[in-house]
RNA sequence: GGGCGCUUAGCUCAGUUGGUUCAGAGCACUUGGUUUACACCCAAGGGGUCGGGGGUUCGAAUCCCUCAGCGCCCA
């Protein structure tokens, strides 16, 4: 059989994944052994993968992968979630490119081609997962807004608000105008950026004398309903109580003063829109100031701002200043910095806006579930970095009330009706409604349901419970059997958005913990750790990456840079390492199949080979702890990076290169038999990492009978003695760079006499070392060149066929200098009494070893000087 | 402004309770190689006074203080 000399995963990938779905590997049901639970992060049904998804899937892979190989019944539940915001501007933007506006159709019409397009595009992201390996549960696929899980949603929200944590109220809230939606504190990011401060006067209503306040929101001056100074502001003192008149309108309005004012920011004068801003709101509410919203839900300016009637907010900013200016009213601008909220899913400025809306009162749920916290701090939940435990902490000891209302369609509807008199009944159906009312002459028309929608993460958080049914009455046997889950995989940008409120969900709905780890994934940035975006351009496409290295290649690739909780700097080069170390493992492949096999045991394998083979296991033991040990700590790069040294230097490099017989040579069976073992259980570790080529590899090697190397057992191996002396392998190398640094060809016989008291780990080895370094342990026959050099602290002499030249004694002399300066650092401190006193006795110990070694050292060297 | 974290080789990172032979890895780099599985390879090699300063200790990359720089979260 002709082996390619190049891995091609073309072809390969396809086959093997279209072959596991067929045998249905992933697919799980309840049994008797322990589960081991995933549910995957609902990607949004408008979303593509891109590099995000790709490291979190292939993590939750890699674990789900090495769990269904120790032995539990491994579930990865995949799934979809509904995105309101994303989705619906996807469809608006949709409806209006076919010349239809929202506003035109109606609710029922809208939802129809909303759904329409999450036929067409919402499972793209799942089908991309596949060609990732992914091994889901496919059959268990959920949708956040599926029936069944909106069922959910409607009863989770009934049960919270019949136990007085969720309410109906009218409060300031964060709106935006793209969206025409409120968000949750949450989805506003505050961003730094260079603004204008407008210093402007307001003239006094009697008198010449005026006010000079500061602001970078002019536009918001016709719904200014105060101004305000600090009580003690010498300068202000005698204006407070008088009125002033705002500009432009000439509406009269108090000066007032309280101690919120910051006297060196601006003038230390404040203009009061309480319609307009969170802490001039506050300070309304204080002096029971008028409101005047002068703002629509578009961002335009309304009626009541009189002037610009509607323009856009940042349009009628540059009119009023223009006017301002006109009049003269316009002091001066000034450059600074400030922070502005904009909505994470739209990008559009955040407008804070007086609203009614629906809330969960947070801090009510915390005293009445703190083990929400708690179950972290103490780490019954085990976070991954430890380091968000901080982070968590902070955001719940200063929860505020969520936001859980939006004005939006796309979504799950809230299960409130109004009364004629407007008073809302919470019900599931508007006939529950009517008979909660307790009012016979009301019918079901009278009873309006609200129009709004709950935000998206008030389903998402239901997620670990819901897609196991955990909300219906009957049979929880799933649930029982899967919840909670066992390892959470996500990114730390939604740590308070999605994983803080699905440990509350867990205690609210289930009084149980939703997962007992959360591994916290970096987030993926360029190399010049830029984060990954749409507008930079610097976000490579995922599937064209899998297709240029193959998939194996690319999951090392991103593996291989991705420790816990650091961001991963993401190049090409680290695929093309992947994609390099996928050829190496076909390469060792195909010198084992391409060795002739014989019955009859050479002189060889009659020496040696037990050695050998004892050598590999030994490292193959050592390594198999260490990766289970990296695992226990989430620390999947350093896994991969054992697998990778043991792979690459000492199976193919040292095993493969004792073991492989001379050229033309056959290999004694059993000798091969051995081998085989050995790669076995090599592909079987490195299958949770790179599950295409191991699966490949693994067939190719034996004869599987219908069995997948997912299904074996994760290797394990008792531990073993080496049975070669890390010195062989040291004075291996000794003999190659002699040989480099004298340009002396493989091919040329080397001669090593050695000058040690016990030289049986020489003697016993002598066939490797013949064989890996050209090199005989006997006296040179001829007048040549002798290399004196020392292997730890035996002296070896080492001589080549034929070579003569001057040896060059000055890093002989640098080296005895060098160890000199060490003796003297040792000798210190053992004639240090308070060191003899202090340190342990091991550690003397070891000292004194250490001169001893030090002092043969320098003796040897001096004798070859 | 409040809180948390980081600073170790050119780059990305390890470094467990202070103490195994003057700090490790991968990548990158340098030199050599038509070796017979693999140049998507092999062999050998260079490279760090552990951000600065101070302290505790017989002993500090590791503990404490301080300064500087960077990052994240929350106002």
């Amino acid at each position: 059989m002709e082996i390619s000399a190049k891995y091609n995963p073309e072809g390969i990938e396809q086959r093997w994944y279209n072959e596991w779905m067929e045998q249905k590997l992933f697919s799980s049901i309840p049994d008797n052994r322990p589960s081991y639970t995933v549910v995957m992060p609902p990607p949004n049904v408008t979303g593509i993968l891109h590099m995000g998804h790709m490291l979190n899937n292939t993590i939750q892979d890699i674990l789900v992968r090495r769990s269904r190989m120790l032995g539990y019944n491994a579930c990865w539940v995949p799934g979809t979630d509904h995105a309101s915001i994303a989705t619906e501007n996807k469809v608006v933007q949709q409806l209006k490119e076919q010349g239809i506006s929202k506003d035109d159709i109606s609710r029922k019409e809208f939802l129809n081609h909303a759904f329409d397009w999450k036929n067409k595009y919402g499972n793209i992201i799942l089908d991309q997962l596949k060609k990732l390996g992914c091994s889901c549960d496919w059959e268990r696929t959920r949708f956040t807004m599926e029936p069944d899980l909106s069922d959910a949603v409607i009863d989770s929200f009934i049960d919270l608000h019949d136990k007085g944590f969720i309410y109906y109220g009218t409060r300031m809230i964060n709106w935006d105008p793209v969206g025409k939606t409120a968000l949750s504190d949450e989805e506003v990011n505050h961003e730094e950026q260079q603004a204008q401060l407008y210093y402007i006067n307001y003239p006094l209503s009697e008198g010449n004398e005026s006010i000079q306040i500061a602001t970078t929101r002019p536009e918001t001056i016709m719904g200014d309903t105060a101004i305000c100074v600090h009580p003690t502001d010498d300068r202000y003192k005698h204006l407070i109580g008088k009125s002033c008149l705002v500009p432009l309108v000439n509406r009269p309005i108090p000066i007032i003063a309280d101690d919120y004012i910051d006297i060196e920011f601006g003038t230390g004068a404040l203009k009061v829109t309480p319609a307009h801003d969170f802490n001039d709101y506050e300070i309304g509410k204080r002096h029971k100031l008028a409101s005047i919203d002068c703002f629509n839900d578009d961002g335009t300016l309304s009626e009541a701002a009189q002037i610009f009637i509607g323009e856009d907010r940042f349009k009628a900013r540059k009119l009023v200043v223009s006017e301002l200016d006109k009049l003269g009213s316009l002091i001066k601008t000034e450059q600074i910095v400030n922070k502005v909220g904009k909505s994470e899913r739209t990008k559009a400025v955040v407008e804070p806006r007086l609203s009614a809306q629906w809330f969960m009162d947070m801090k009510k749920f915390m005293d009445e579930h703190p083990e929400s916290l708690s179950d972290v701090m103490n780490d019954k939940i085990q976070f991954h970095p430890a380091k968000f435990k901080n982070t968590y902490r902070h955001w719940l000891e200063n929860i505020k009330d969520w936001c859980i209302s939006r004005q939006l369609w796309w979504g799950h509807r809230i299960p409130a009706w109004y009364t004629p008199e407007g008073t809302p009944i919470i019900a599931r159906t508007a006939e529950e409604a009517l008979q909660k009312s307790n009012n016979s002459e009301w019918t079901i028309s009278d009873l309006k349901q609200d129009e709004d929608v709950l935000d998206t993460w008030f389903s998402s958080w239901l997620w670990p419970i819901s897609v196991f049914d955990g909300f219906k009455s009957e049979g929880q046997k799933e649930l029982d059997y899967y919840y909670p889950t066992s390892d959470l995989v996500t990114a730390p940008d939604i740590i308070f958005f999605w994983v803080a409120r699905m440990v509350m969900a867990g205690h609210a709905f289930k009084k149980q913990i939703p997962f007992n780890n959360v591994y916290f994934t970096g987030i993926v940035r360029d190399k010049d750790r830029r984060k990954m975006s749409k507008s930079l351009g610097n976000s490579p496409d995922p599937i064209h990456l899998m297709e240029k290295f193959g998939t194996d290649g690319v999951r090392m690739g991103l593996m291989l840079s991705a420790p816990a909780g650091n961001d991963i700097l993401f190049d090409e080069a680290l695929c093309e390492q992947g994609r390099n170390f996928c050829n190496k493992l076909w390469n060792s492949f195909r010198l084992i199949k391409g060795l002739e096999i014989s019955e009859v045991q050479d002189v060889f394998s009659k020496n040696h080979s037990s050695q050998v083979h004892q050598w590999m296991y030994h490292k193959l033991s050592k390594t198999i702890d260490r990766i289970n040990a990296h695992f226990d700590e989430f620390r999947i790069s350093d896994a991969l990076m054992e697998l990778y040294k043991l792979t690459r230097d000492d199976f193919s490099g040292w095993y493969l290169e004792m073991i492989k017989p001379t050229y033309g040579q056959p290999i004694y069976t059993k000798d091969l038999d051995q081998v085989i073992q050995m790669f076995d259980q090599i592909l079987k570790l490195l299958h949770p990492f790179m599950p295409f080529i191991t699966e490949e590899l693994w067939h190719g090697l034996g004869n599987r009978n219908g069995e997948y190397i997912n299904q074996q057992s994760w290797p394990t191996q008792k531990p073993i003695d080496a049975a070669i002396d890390q010195n062989v392998f040291n004075l291996v190398s000794e003999i190659r760079a002699k040989r480099n640094e004298n340009g002396i060809s493989p091919k040329v016989p080397a001669f090593i006499s050695l000058n040690v008291n016990d030289n049986s780990i020489y003697e016993t080895t002598e066939g490797i070392i013949l064989k890996l370094a050209n090199a005989s342990i006997s006296e040179n026959q001829k007048e040549c060149t002798l290399f004196k050099t020392l292997v730890g602290t035996d002296e070896v002499i080492i001589s080549f066929e034929d070579f003569v030249k001057e040896i060059d004694t000055e890093s002989n002399q640098k080296e005895i200098k060098r160890l000199q300066g060490f003796l003297f650092g040792i000798e210190k401190k053992l004639s240090n009494e308070k060191f003899m006193a202090n340190a342990k006795p091991e550690i003397i110990a070891n000292e004194q070893k250490k001169k001893e070694d030090t002092l043969r050292k320098i003796e040897r060297l001096q004798n070859q000087s």
